[in-house]
DNA sequence: CATTACCTGCAA
DNA sequence: TTGCAGGTAATG
């Protein structure tokens, strides 16, 4: 789902349904693959006649709090998604996890991929999943300075960089399209090349393009949807992502699509240049 | 840094 | 039939 706007949707809506309820069993399961720790016995065992307490996200995981010192984890990867259904369902075949509650609803992990993965972890196990993600970009924290200083040594490429969680968390195919198409810098410009005033700009685009796909519910291009099965209507409001050949809404230009570190990209080459000349603003 | 793998569906 | 898809981990 994936990104950030649609994890944290997915927490919202999730937190409304099911915090307070009490877990019977994991009712069904066809895809073990999913349950990165512990065993599979383990999971299912641990999980029974816990109450959940809290849902939150960090980075692009969700983050489901029990009592005992629990929580269990999901990452949605490509196609994942989580309903909870009020009446008995039967799962379809891309239902790969039931977890039943005593009240008799039902948690669905759906998941046509089968890339999704759950982890249930101990406080341990929550610290070391924190630790290996990035700042937070909707956080106070993440300041231009903050920003500035995350790219100041990089020789990397800008996307690849905002796509790296352990550096930014997060970010994904689509805001990171939408966040340099409104800074108006190229996913290819070198990270420690960008000058202070295209630093601040990428700063605001990125809040910008999360804070947009907040506010639409997320974006949803096949699978995504929230807890309640809602779709998001951010794919309405794209300005390039999947938008190859349709006129850049700022110059009139045409979408192009092409490949940085073997992601589909999305770019107005005429309003992101790979070499800005009339960047004098700021900087040395 | 690039390639491959993990999976399945869908559009070209 | 081929290539592509919101993500990430493993491997040259």
């Amino acid at each position: 789902m994936p990104e950030l706007p649609e994890v944290e949707h997915v927490a919202r809506s999730l937190h409304k349904q099911i915090v307070g309820a009490h877990i019977a069993a994991v009712t069904y399961l066809d895809w073990e693959r999913m349950i990165e720790t512990p065993s599979v016995d383990q999971f299912r065992k641990l999980l029974q006649g816990r109450t959940i307490q809290n849902i939150g996200r960090r980075a692009k995981w969700l983050l489901i709090t029990l009592d005992e010192g629990w929580t269990l984890t999901f990452h949605l990867r490509m196609s994942g998604y989580i309903t909870i259904q009020d009446t008995i369902a039967p799962p379809d075949k891309y239902v790969h996890l039931v977890i039943e509650f005593t009240d008799g609803r039902q948690l669905f992990f759906h998941d046509i991929r089968k890339f999704g993965r759950t982890r249930l972890l101990d406080p341990v196990g929550l610290r070391e999943l924190d630790q290996a993600h990035g700042i937070e970009p909707l956080e106070d924290d993440f300041t231009v300075d903050a920003l500035s200083s995350l790219l100041r040594n990089r020789q990397a490429r800008l996307k690849p960089l905002l796509l790296d969680q352990t550096v930014i968390a997060g970010i994904g195919n689509i805001y990171a399209d939408e966040a340099l198409w409104h800074a108006q810098i190229h996913p290819l410009r070198t990270s420690s090349d960008l000058n202070d005033d295209e630093v601040a700009r990428l700063h605001n685009s990125i809040r910008k393009a999360l804070q947009t796909g907040l506010s639409n519910g997320g974006s949803t291009l096949r699978n995504y949807r929230n807890s309640y099965g809602e779709q998001g209507t951010n794919q309405d409001h794209f300005h390039v992502y999947a938008r190859i050949t349709h006129p850049c809404p700022r110059c009139g230009h045409s979408i192009e699509r092409i490949t940085v570190g073997q992601r589909g990209t999305h770019i107005c080459a005429h309003c992101q240049t790979l070499n800005p000349q009339n960047e004098r603003s700021a900087t040395t």
